[in-house]
DNA sequence: GTAGCTGAGTTCGAAAATCGAACGCAAGGG
DNA sequence: CCCTTGCGTTCGATTTTCGAACTCAGCTAC
């Protein structure tokens, strides 16, 4: 099976992790949810090649993560890539990643950028939780019953 | 900056999302998830080359996702790749990305394989979490003090 | 009106990553 | 011995990615 399969294999794990795991996706990603949207700034800021992003950027768009929204600039029309509620709903993969990432790749280094909830000022933490019970779960605490 | 520059970036995000942004790795990371431990179970499942199998392996053996563990079979020892605590809690991210992908690429799709909480049953589900107050926190809630 | 600028891509030859099939190799079994 | 198994390595062909140049539309200045 190539790796494009995946895309349409029938695991709601499969999938996401397919598109997700293209080169450069998720950096994209982070660098949408840190508010870019625009061509030219996700070039001069991931140096991606131009031919890479017009790639991504447009499967994204078919897959209805992002949107292409129209606005003025000095009376001109452009557009810039938003990001839909379904991309949105992308945001606790991200911090699962940023989670993992403090807590394993940067033991004592600065934080590039700081994140706090507006309401209270906390920070913010990825975690997997019960739906049953609402405990907080790792790995172990989960059974997985296979059907292939 | 060429792609693998990430990997170095003084960013909690980036460096994991350029780690498990790398073609094949999430779904390598699925299949350990879901049991598979030996390089000939990795092939058959995923259809994945041989020599990216093991260059992949050989990457999370060396950020310390995977170890190598011996085992005997037919008194024969062998190895096989395991999870390490580092790996295991990447949990979230699969789990985020899973949470995800049920609710927006399968409305009316069984799941491949069921997931539920040893103690109660319940089912599983990935979320943001404000470490201050508890609130569930999605992007719009959380504000960004960005450094670069 | 025409020359230049800017944002947003497209094109294309070179370089890197991936593929699949064959090969290597060590340990056991017959 | 020769065969099988698990686990890789090697290598030539294909696919992706790269980087630099090119295109194009819509202003802006002259």
């Amino acid at each position: 099976m190539p790796y494009s399969n995946f895309a349409s294999m029938p695991c709601t794990l499969s999938r996401p992790a397919a598109l997700l795991g293209e080169r450069w996706t998720l950096l994209l990603l982070r660098q949408i949810f840190l508010g870019t949207r625009r061509f030219e700034d996700f070039q001069a800021t991931m140096d991606i090649s131009r031919s890479v992003l017009t790639d991504r950027l447009n499967v994204l768009l078919q897959e209805n993560v992002l949107k292409r929204v129209p606005y003025s600039e000095d009376g001109r029309t452009r557009h810039e890539y938003r990001l839909t509620e379904k991309g949105r709903d992308l945001y606790p993969v991200l911090m699962a990643l940023r989670t993992w990432g403090e807590k394993w790749m940067a033991p004592d280094e600065e934080e590039s950028f700081h994140l706090h909830h507006r309401d209270c000022g906390g920070g913010v933490r990825a975690k997997v939780e019960c739906t049953g019970c609402g405990a907080e779960l790792s790995a172990r605490d989960v059974e997985v019953t296979a059907r292939q």
